[in-house]
DNA sequence: GCGGATCAC
DNA sequence: TATGGTGATCCGC
């Protein structure tokens, strides 16, 4: 077995050429993978390569002996459990489907071929003398194949043409590919650039007159493809590699067809099983499908059940069966490899860039995050990664360097005196709040403020981090938090009265509106701009209101149950042009409106009376449409700020303002500042009038408040009236947005770090600050915000754990605008891969494909 | 929740 | 000279 063989013939399994692609049969394997070996050998990557080999081996052994200790009666015990699955699995068989694996041939080479024919005839490869994106077929002959690098390469096939990778030219080529793709099936799954799932059942009459122009448009592009048809999506992926390169292969939809063609199947080819899985299987005599059935009682009892059962599909041949967009991102990230770093300062700063990368790209999509990642390599490919969960989310990059620097900061101090030699750094971030946490955020925070509070989501929880973690909430509430406070002008008045709230104990309502008292500082503070800026009518805003109630009874005709984690308020607040656009793409031709229009179901469905955010007054009805058009004819009356630009873009540096703040002058000027604790961290400057504020536990209790509130209100089912209400927000917002005259208090706040906007003024108070200094600002609004805490706190016995963290000034405010833009086609930027086709050791497919079914009509 | 590992592209 | 970047998931703690 090769993967004995870790060390001493100097041979690396898991080095070896990997000749499972097209184009790639019968190479002479040992004259290749001798050459890969000498090119390598002795090197820091070899070395680890061989550790990583050694490790794999290991686990084989550890595998093989527990193996030994079976018993044969645990063995016909899973046998017949197996036995039982098996028939489960059987008779639930789909055949009905007609799914599409099409696969561009070496997809990046084909498009530079096409645009440089003179490398049709050589051996060509896209990429860099490092690594090697894909090769063409006269490559491969070479044994020149994807994630090889360049260097060797060349070593194999001196002659070999290396042309560097253009991701725009393949995206533009992918773009039409993709329109073709549309016409078959509107729904197709992309899964890279170069590769898509479709489902021809539902139209296959029709479209079977049409491959001969579907070949047309192939040679438009110039590249070719490779397709299949089969049953389930993970027979299609194996099928389209059949025939590679330019072919078709047809896996007729019978039980007899889709078991005679698993037999033969070699493991190595189904997706989800790499080398390792292939390595441990070959150690029990595992090689190719068939003989996964046959040990399957045995593999029941050495591989976890998310794996067996994956391997139990494969063997009888089953897979997913219907297309499925996208889910939801669920982390975003950015690393760089680089020469040999191990300069602390250098480190540091990179970590900054890195941040402020992520940051840029996070604001794309405006996602915030909980959960920041730092990765690190060493020189010896050693990698590493150290988190640290938030209380709050995220999403600039001074908040995200705050911890990544942490993390960082203790991984050198871990190494110390020697120092940490790194090849690649990388920042990620996860735990997406990106709608539902900031309403929670926010209400848990008022909500803490009404001592004698204990709804079931009041209890205090840990913070289980390490000492650097609860190191971070310190840190980072404030910026967190005041991320919250951009939101409450609007989505704290609308919520009171909320359908949802309803159902709830009053302290609960109270820790939603932030009122116990009549009005809470928030809503009193933006009844005191209505008042003071409110008077004159706007015209505009009466086009609002038919565009929102348009859109909610749409939105609300719609809807379904969709993303149950959704929460209300950001999702409205946030993402208006995105459910705008939503349903006019449905007006046009798309169904799944309802994929937009979450269903959280926190509402309580008898609320015979709604309260106005605005007015505060009743509106004694239960059709939110009647709502919503007294809402708007409430916010009509708002005034509209001048000068105020709607242009986003070139309001993108919304943040720019506290980088002149941040820390990444200081700690590169200041000697090794960095190191010394006892030295504040001058790069949250900004931050720490809230710090002094907030204390940890604070934050703690919010995020635990946030958590319960979302659970619940995410159980409770069937609530549609909040998302009508919904709508009325993310319509106003949009209208709001679009037309130029913002006229309120978040859009309002939201021009404030703008350069336009050299006077800053308070949001509490009114009065413009003569100061374009932020920290200043902050300084004053915090103060503002204090008398107004204090002065409800006055009512409250317990004041020691005063917290105003969430109610910081939004500095970077204006990011929320561009969220409306781009949540209206969430994540499919970056996403290589989502759902495999064969279901594979994936624990849960959640149920959000059609939200992004729009997202291609959005592009 | 964390960290290492695996996998895909 | 020289072995990537992004995203997802699983498993064992």
């Amino acid at each position: 077995m090769e993967s004995t063989a870790a060390n001493g013939g100097g041979f690396l399994s898991r080095m070896a050429l990997n000749d499972n692609k097209a184009g790639m049969e019968g190479l002479d394997r040992d004259r290749i993978n001798k050459i890969i070996m000498e090119a390598s050998k002795g090197s820091r990557f070899y070395e680890n390569e061989a550790k990583k080999e050694l490790q794999v081996n290991q686990r084989i052994e550890k595998m093989m002996l527990q193996k030994a200790q079976i018993t044969e009666q645990q063995l016909q015990k899973a046998h017949a459990q197996v036995e039982r699955m098996v028939y489960e699995m059987d008779m639930s068989r789909d055949l009905s489907r007609l799914i599409v694996h099409v696969d561009m041939d070496a997809f990046y080479a084909a498009v530079e071929m096409r645009d440089c024919p003179e490398l049709k005839d050589k051996p060509m490869a896209v990429g860099s003398m490092s690594m090697l994106s894909t090769s063409n077929y006269h490559a491969r002959k070479f044994g020149v194949r994807a994630a090889m690098p360049g260097f060797i390469a060349k070593k194999l096939c001196p002659n070999l043409v290396i042309v560097p990778t253009n991701f725009d030219k393949y995206r533009a080529v992918s773009n039409e590919i993709r329109e073709i793709f549309a016409e078959y099936d509107p729904h197709f799954q992309p899964m890279s650039l170069d590769e898509a799932y479709l489902d021809f059942t539902d139209h296959l009459e029709q479209r079977i007159s049409w491959p001969e122009s579907l070949r047309t448009h192939w040679r438009g592009t110039d590249t070719t493809e490779t397709g299949s048809i089969a049953p389930n999506t993970m027979l299609a992926k194996v099928c389209s590699d059949k025939n590679k390169p330019n072919g078709q292969y047809r896996l007729p939809s019978n039980r007899e067809a889709v078991m005679d063609f698993i037999q033969n199947l070699p493991v190595r080819k189904v997706f989800g099983i790499g080398k390792v899985s292939e390595n441990m299987l070959g150690g029990l005599g595992i090689t190719h499908c068939a003989h996964l059935s046959q040990q399957m009682a045995l593999l029941s009892l050495l591989f976890s059940e998310t794996a067996w059962h994956h391997f139990l599909r494969i063997s009888l041949g089953l897979g997913s069966t219907h297309i499925e967009r996208d889910g939801e991102r669920k982390s975003m990230s950015t690393e760089r490899t680089f020469k040999e770093m191990s300069v602390a300062e250098e480190q540091l700063s990179l970590c900054r860039e890195l941040c402020d990368d992520l940051a840029a790209d996070m604001k794309k999509e405006e996602l915030r995050g909980k959960t920041v990642t730092l990765k690190l390599k060493n020189v010896k490919f050693e990698v590493k990664t150290r988190a640290s969960t938030l209380p709050c989310a995220v999403a600039t990059a001074d908040e995200i360097f705050a911890v990544a620097k942490d993390l960082l900061k203790t991984e050198i101090e871990n190494v110390s005196p020697q120092r940490l030699r790194l090849r690649l750094m990388g920042v990620r971030i996860s735990t997406f709040v990106s709608a539902e946490d900031k309403t929670p955020q926010q209400k848990s925070i008022v909500g803490f403020l009404q001592q004698g509070s204990s709804g079931p989501s009041q209890d205090i929880a840990p913070n289980r981090g390490r000492e650097t973690v609860s190191h971070h909430s310190m840190e980072m509430d404030p910026p967190a938090c005041s991320h919250s406070l951009e939101q409450l002008p609007q989505e704290v008045p609308r919520l009171q009265g909320l359908p949802w709230t309803a159902g709830q104990t009053e302290l609960q309502q109270a820790d939603v509106a932030g009122e116990k008292q009549p009005q809470s500082f928030f809503q009193r503070a933006y009844a005191k701009k209505l008042r003071l800026q409110g008077k004159s009518l706007s015209g505009e805003d009466k086009g609002h209101g038919s565009v929102c109630s348009g859109f909610n009874q749409r939105g609300m005709d719609n809807l379904k149950s969709g993303d149950s984690k959704m929460h209300d308020s950001e999702r409205g607040l946030l993402g208006s042009s995105r459910n705008s656009s939503v349903t006019n793409m449905a007006n046009v031709s798309v169904a799944p409106l309802e994929a937009r229009v979450s269903t959280s179901g926190c509402a309580a469905p008898n609320c015979e009376t709604l309260t106005c955010p605005v007015c505060f007054g009743e509106v004694r009805t239960t059709n939110l449409n009647v709502f919503n058009r007294h809402i708007d004819q409430c916010l009509s009356g708002v005034t509209t700020k001048p000068h105020q630009t709607t242009d986003t873009d070139s309001e993108s540096d919304g943040d720019g303002g506290l980088k002149g703040l941040t820390a990444k002058d200081e700690w590169i000027e200041e000697d090794k500042g960095w190191q010394k604790k006892s030295k504040p961290d001058e790069d949250l400057n900004d931050f720490k009038t809230c710090e002094t504020l907030h204390r940890p536990s604070v934050t703690r209790s919010e995020d635990t408040t946030d958590g319960g509130t979302l659970e619940r209100c995410s159980r409770d089912e069937p609530l549609l009236d909040h998302h009508s209400f919904l709508n009325v927000h993310s319509s106003q917002r949009a209208s709001l947005s679009r037309d130029g005259n913002p006229g309120t208090l978040t859009s309002h706040l939201e021009s404030q770090p703008s350069h336009e906007a050299s006077t800053l003024i308070c949001p509490v108070c009114q009065v413009p600050q003569n100061t374009d200094d932020l920290t200043v600002f902050n300084r004053h609004v915090d103060l503002c915000l204090n008398q107004e805490v204090l002065h409800k706190l006055g009512e409250h016995a317990s004041s020691s754990s005063l917290s105003s963290a969430s109610v910081r000034p939004p500095i970077t405010a204006k990011k929320s605008k561009e969220r409306d833009q781009h949540k209206a086609r969430p994540n499919k930027g970056k996403s290589k891969r989502r759902g495999p086709p064969s279901s594979p050791p994936a624990k849960k497919v959640k149920a959000l494909g059609s939200q992004n079914t729009i997202d291609k009509f959005l592009r």
